[in-house]
DNA sequence: GTAGGGTTAG
C-alpha cells in the first residue's frame, strides 16, 4: 500500500506542484548570527573567569575598551582610525570602533580562548565521578561566576548522560534568573541523543515540565532526532504528535527530521504525507529535506524518485551539494545504475564541488555492485594519484568491492596499502571482507590465518566472518568444522540470520548424505520450519502439511535478498538427492513466488532459455523443464523458431568453479544435446531448430532411434 | 563549534 504511493507521488509535476518556485523562499539557512552579538553588549558576559589566564575585555556600547594581554593584529588589518600604540603598555585602554573588522577580530579571538575553555570543562565533566560532589567541585573550581551561555556551551559540548542532568542541576542552582532555562534543556536533551538514552530523555522532559520550564520546537526536533537515532520511529511520531498540546507548531526542521524518522522506519507513504503537508503549509524546503528524500527513495528502492527529486530541485534553483551528489550516487549504485552513478559525478565535478572520501565510496560500490570491478579499480587509482586523504571506512569500501567480484589478489595489495598508510587501522570489517575472499576462493588456510590475525588484533568475530567460514568450511567437504564454527556462532549468542541460514543451506548442497544429519540439527537451531523442511526432504518423511504450501510460507518468511539463495539451494540439494519432482516443485514454485522471471522467453527469431541466476541445480532442473516443454510444443506441431538458445550468463566474478557456462558445457556433451558455446556471444549455447527437433524426438523415443 | 534536522559498509 505505502508502495503505490510513492509511485503515484514520485512523478515531478505531483510531487512537487505545490512548491513554490521562488528560489528565495528556498536559500539557505541564515544562521542568526546575532546571537553572539553578546559581544557587543556592555554586559559582564565575557568576563566570566574560567581560567586564571584568559583575555579581558571590556565592551561598551560603542567602543571597546582593552585590557592586556592584547592580541596582536597584523598592521594590514588595522583599521587606520585606531589607536595602535595599544601594544606598548599592558595597562593602557584603547578605543577601537566596534565595528571594524579589528574588533570583530578582537571578539572573534576573546570567543575562542572562552569556548576552548568551556570544551574542556566539558571533557573534564564528562570523565568525572558521576556525584553532585564531583560535579561541583570541578564547576567551583572553574571560576566563580558563570553564565547561562557559558552553561549552554558546557552542556552542548557533553557526551555523559549520567553526568550531564547533574551538571544541569549544579546550573540551575548557580544561574540565578536563568533568561531562556528550556535552552539548557535542550543541550541536555542533545546529550542524552548522542548516548542514544531514549528512556533519559522522557525522564528529563518530566523533570522539565514539573519545574515549569516549557518545551519548544527545538525540545521536540531533539527529542524526535533522538527517537529516529534509537531507532523508535513510533516514538518519534507519538512525540511529534504531541507538539500541538504544549502550543508548538511543527515547523520546517521538525517536519525535516519527521520526514527522515519515517523514512528511516520504512514509513513511507507517512514521509510523504508529511512532506505535502510541508508544502501546502510552504514550509521552506531546505537542502537538507531534500536529501533525506532522496535517500528515502534510495532505500525504498524507488531510485527514479531519487532521480526526480534531484531533477526538481535544479527546476527549483536549489544548488545541490556535497551531500546531495553523495547520497544521489548512492542511489545509483544501488539501482545498478553506474552509467547514471558516472553522470552524477560529472555533474558534481562541474558544479565546482570536488569529491570527498564518502563521494569516492559511494562511486566504488556503484560500480562494485554492478560487477564493474574495472572501473572501481581505476577510482581507486585516482585517489592513490591524488594522494587522497585515506581512512579506514573507505579501504573498507575498497575490500568490499574486492570480496564481491572476486579480486583476491588485488585485495591485499590494498590491505597491505592499508597497513602501511600507517594512519587506517584494519577493523573488523576489513578482517571480514578479507576472510570472506578466502572462504570464496576456498582458501581454508588463509582463512584461518586471518581469522587469528583478526582476534590478535581484538576483534570477535562477527555474524559475517562466521557466515564466511561456514561457506569455507563446507566448499572443502570439512562438516565438523562447519558444525564447530556454527556452534561458535551460538556461544557467542549470535542469531543466525536469513543469510546465514541461507549459507548453510548451500554448503549442505555440498555436503554427503551421510553427513547432512548433522547439519540438519545446526538448521533446526536456526530455523525450525526450514531444519524441518530439509529433514523431511532428506530422510524422505512424511509430512503433516503438504509440501508446496509449507515451502511457500518458508519463503513468504524470507527477506527478498536471501529468497533466491533459498530456492536455488534447496533445488540443489533435491538435485543431489536425485528427487527431480521435487526439484520441479520448487522451480515452479520459485516462478509463481517470482523469485525467478522470464526464465524461457520465445521470440519469432529465437527461442530462449536464461539461467543467469540459478544455481546449478536450479539451472539443471529449468533445463529439465524446458526441454520437456519443447518436447510437447514439437508434439503438438507448433513452428519451432530458426534458433534455439540457452544463455547460461558468463559471470563476471573471478572465484573459481562457479561458472554455470562449464557445467553445462559437459551436461549438454554429456545429453548429447546439439547445444554448442557459441563462439562470439559469451554465455550462450545455440543450435538450429533442424537439429533441435531430431535431438528432442531421438530423446523422447529412443527405442526408435535405437531400432 | 556556537540550543534543533542531512552523507558513513556486509
Amino acid at each position: 500500500m505505502g508502495y503505490h504511493v510513492i509511485t503515484s507521488t514520485s512523478s515531478p509535476s505531483s510531487l512537487f506542484s505545490s512548491i513554490p518556485s521562488s528560489s528565495s523562499s528556498f536559500s539557505s539557512r541564515n544562521f542568526n548570527l546575532g546571537n553572539f552579538a553578546f559581544s557587543l553588549q556592555p554586559s559582564s558576559s565575557l568576563s566570566l573567569s574560567l581560567s586564571p589566564h584568559h583575555h579581558r575585555i571590556l565592551l561598551h556600547p560603542n567602543h571597546v575598551s582593552l585590557h592586556e594581554p592584547l592580541p596582536q593584529v597584523s598592521k594590514d588589518h588595522q583599521d587606520s582610525n585606531f589607536e595602535d600604540s595599544d601594544e606598548k603598555s599592558s595597562k593602557s585602554f584603547i578605543w577601537v570602533n566596534p565595528k571594524s573588522p579589528r574588533a570583530k577580530q578582537l571578539r572573534k579571538k576573546s570567543y575562542d580562548a572562552r569556548y576552548t575553555t568551556l570544551v574542556k570543562l566539558a571533557n573534564t565533566l564528562d570523565s568525572c565521578n558521576p556525584t553532585e560532589d564531583d560535579v561541583s567541585d570541578i564547576l567551583n573550581a572553574s571560576g566563580d561566576k558563570i553564565l547561562e551561555q557559558d552553561a549552554v556551551i558546557v552542556l552542548n559540548n557533553m557526551a555523559n548522560s549520567h553526568i550531564a542532568p547533574l551538571v544541569l542541576k549544579y546550573f540551575q542552582r548557580r544561574i540565578v534568573k536563568p533568561t531562556r532555562e528550556v535552552i539548557l534543556y535542550n543541550v541536555t536533551f542533545k546529550v542524552f541523543r548522542k548516548c542514544k538514552d531514549f528512556d533519559g530523555v522522557e525522564k528529563l522532559f518530566d523533570e522539565m515540565l514539573q519545574r515549569g520550564v516549557k518545551p519548544d520546537n527545538v525540545t521536540f526536533s531533539t527529542i524526535i532526532s533522538c527517537a529516529r537515532i534509537c531507532s523508535l520511529p513510533n516514538k518519534a511520531m507519538e512525540w511529534f504528535e504531541k507538539m500541538p498540546s504544549f502550543g508548538c507548531e511543527p515547523d520546517d526542521v521538525t517536519y525535516s527530521a519527521m520526514i527522515d524518522a519515517y523514512g528511516r522506519s520504512g514509513h513511507i507513504d507517512m514521509a510523504l504525507n508529511l512532506y505535502d503537508r510541508a508544502r501546502t503549509e510552504k514550509w521552506r524546503i531546505d537542502t537538507v529535506t531534500f536529501s533525506t528524500l532522496i535517500k528515502m527513495y534510495g532505500k525504498a528502492g524507488n531510485y527514479d524518485g531519487s532521480l526526480n527529486v534531484y531533477e526538481e530541485m535544479k527546476v527549483l534553483g536549489v544548488k545541490p551539494n556535497m551531500v546531495i551528489f553523495n547520497t544521489l550516487l548512492d542511489a545509483m549504485g544501488r539501482a545498478k545504475r553506474p552509467w547514471q552513478a558516472k553522470i552524477i559525478y560529472k555533474e558534481m565535478t562541474n558544479s565546482g564541488l570536488s569529491p570527498n572520501w564518502v563521494t569516492y565510496a559511494s562511486l566504488i560500490r556503484a560500480y562494485g555492485r554492478s560487477r564493474y570491478g574495472e572501473d572501481a579499480l581505476i577510482v581507486y587509482k585516482e585517489m592513490k594519484e591524488k594522494g587522497m586523504n585515506m581512512n579506514t571506512h573507505l579501504y573498507n569500501t575498497l575490500l568490499a568491492m574486492c570480496a564481491d567480484l572476486g579480486f583476491s589478489d588485488e585485495a591485499f595489495e590494498i590491505f597491505e596499502d592499508m597497513k602501511s598508510s600507517g594512519t587506517c587501522q584494519p577493523d573488523s570489517w576489513t578482517f571480514s571482507s578479507l576472510i570472506t575472499i578466502c572462504s570464496c576462493g576456498g582458501n581454508v588456510s588463509e582463512a584461518e590465518r586471518i581469522l587469528n590475525e583478526m582476534i590478535e588484533a581484538g576483534f570477535e568475530p562477527t555474524i559475517f566472518v562466521l557466515t564466511s567460514l561456514v561457506q569455507c568450511y563446507g566448499k572443502a567437504r570439512r562438516t565438523d568444522d562447519v558444525v564447530k564454527t556454527f556452534n561458535q556462532l551460538l556461544d557467542l549468542d549470535i542469531n543466525p540470520d536469513d543469510r546465514c541460514c541461507a549459507c548453510l543451506l548451500n554448503v549442505m548442497a555440498q555436503t554427503s548424505k551421510e553427513e547432512l544429519g548433522k547439519l540438519i540439527d545446526c538448521l533446526e537451531k536456526a530455523n525450525q520450519k526450514l531444519g524441518s523442511l530439509v529433514r523431511y526432504l532428506v530422510e524422505e518423511l512424511e509430512l503433516d502439511g503438504d509440501f508446496r504450501k509449507e515451502a511457500s510460507e518458508l519463503f513468504n518468511s524470507f527477506s527478498d535478498e536471501v529468497k533466491r539463495a533459498f530456492c536455488n539451494s534447496l533445488i540443489d540439494l533435491c538435485v543431489n538427492l536425485n528427487l527431480m519432482d521435487r526439484a520441479c516443485e520448487l522451480l515452479d514454485l520459485g516462478l509463481t513466488l517470482e523469485i525467478y522471471t522470464d526464465i524461457q522467453s520465445k521470440s519469432q527469431t529465437q527461442w530462449s532459455l536464461h539461467l543467469k541466476s540459478l544455481s546449478s541445480g536450479a539451472a539443471l532442473t529449468a533445463l529439465h523443464v524446458w526441454i520437456n516443454d519443447l518436447t510437447k510444443a514439437l508434439e503438438s506441431g507448433e513452428d519451432f523458431p530458426p534458433l534455439l538458445g540457452i544463455n547460461t550468463g558468463h559471470g563476471k566474478h573471478k572465484y573459481p568453479g562457479k561458472g554455470l557456462a562449464s557445467v553445462f558445457d559437459s551436461h549438454l556433451k554429456e545429453l548429447k544435446s546439439p547445444f554448442h558455446e557459441a563462439p562470439d556471444k559469451a554465455g550462450w549455447f545455440l543450435t538450429t531448430n533442424v537439429a533441435a527437433k531430431s535431438w528432442l524426438v531421438a530423446r523422447s523415443s529412443p527405442e526408435l532411434v535405437a531400432a
